[in-house]
DNA sequence: AGATCATGTTGACCGCGTCAACATACACGC
DNA sequence: GCGTGTATGTTGACGCGGTCAACATGATCT
């Protein structure tokens, strides 16, 4: 957007911030950013970033707030790429996910390092994390029009395949995964082993 | 074990640093467990725990070993219970997984939380996790035996399970699920869907 | 032009991780 | 039992990093 560099105090310091701590972050984890350093890269001193953010971890959480707009906008963008009504949608979301994350690893982390970020809710995060579910449940609500996946409340079933990308993506970003395996074949095997089980049954505990 | 508290410097440092560093975790985020805080609460200075860590780091990780071998063996414990070849045993492992984290939030997530810990490869570590994998492959080649779970590499099969009950446990911990959602119900939706993806089909493509 | 606000800078403080120099207690050979 | 060495613990100091207060300066509005 305004691309004015060089007259003002510094033309447009919030966002070059939160770009910067990205950039840093993805190029150094999360430990390199300091307040100093991200001033230094910017030609702004120490204390600059203060006027723009209460502290350092507002800073971080605007970061992490980015991050989560992204990624929901990179699946709308691979949701949109399906053919409509295509029951492969919920697939391609899946993989797109756990790619997302194996190409950020540490905005990724910093998304879910609360710990390190803020004790308390931000409202903010709270809110693209939000925005992300609901992306979720609509596309799976059309796959139960669809009968593609079994009905019952989308929501829970939202959860059920966040939680299967997520921890995909971690285990995957934390090395936990032998190198050897290969990923691709694994993200695969993991949205279908999910999609099999949304598809199976309905509620729970019948068998 | 070995329990002579007052006569010898300490006595026995080492595991002192470890219970209290993963106490003080759990009553105040990893965040509150900083060097000097630690050596207080113990009696001792704040550079006595760096005869036994070579640094603060060191000490985290071994926290976090410690966790995942609680873990490792809540998870035997948990198997054991389960009748033999029943075919319920990887439903109990993977809520008992869930249960654990919910309970010990902070140490879960340093558990995880590499990044803070150490950039490079502990070793211990990823022994620790090492073992928790092999339960699951275990436990996965059983039920496979059952005809309970669908043939395939069940290493492959171990690391989807797992995916999806530390991504659960990840999104309660973090907060971002719904407070309103019961947690034990989504829980069982989570495994009883793992579980029926698993018995669906053989290793990937075939729909 | 002058007043006012937004933005940035500098100096200082404090907490923390860590190292080096020093102290002490236990262990072992005589 | 007694010196001596090693393991363990303590204190002082350093540097880094987050943050605040006081000050400076460019922008904005009348």
């Amino acid at each position: 957007m305004a691309e004015r560099a060089r007259t003002y105090h510094h033309g447009d310091l919030r966002a070059a911030l939160v770009d910067e701590a990205a950039a840093m972050i993805s190029e150094g984890g999360a430990a390199s950013v300091t307040m100093r350093a991200i001033g230094g890269r910017l030609g702004v001193s120490r204390a600059a970033p203060y006027r723009h953010f209460p502290d350092k971890a507002a800073l971080l959480v605007a970061v992490a707030v980015e991050g989560f707009r992204r990624l929901d906008r990179r699946l709308g963008a691979s949701d949109g790429a399906a053919s409509r009504s295509n029951v492969e949608r919920l697939r391609r979301m899946g993989e797109e996910y756990v790619r997302f994350a194996l190409e950020h690893p540490a905005q990724y982390r910093l998304m879910w390092g609360k710990e390190a970020i803020a004790r308390q809710e931000e409202p903010e995060l709270r809110e693209a994390a939000g925005a992300l579910l609901e992306q979720l449940v609509r596309v799976i609500e059309l796959h139960q029009k669809d009968g593609e996946i079994a009905p019952g409340d989308p929501r829970s079933q939202a959860y059920v395949a966040w939680s299967a990308v997520h921890g995909l993506a971690s285990l995957l970003i934390e090395g936990q995964i032998d190198p050897n395996v290969d990923v691709e074949a694994l993200i695969r095997e993991t949205t279908q082993t999910l999609l099999d089980g949304m598809r199976a049954r309905g509620p729970a505990g019948l068998r």
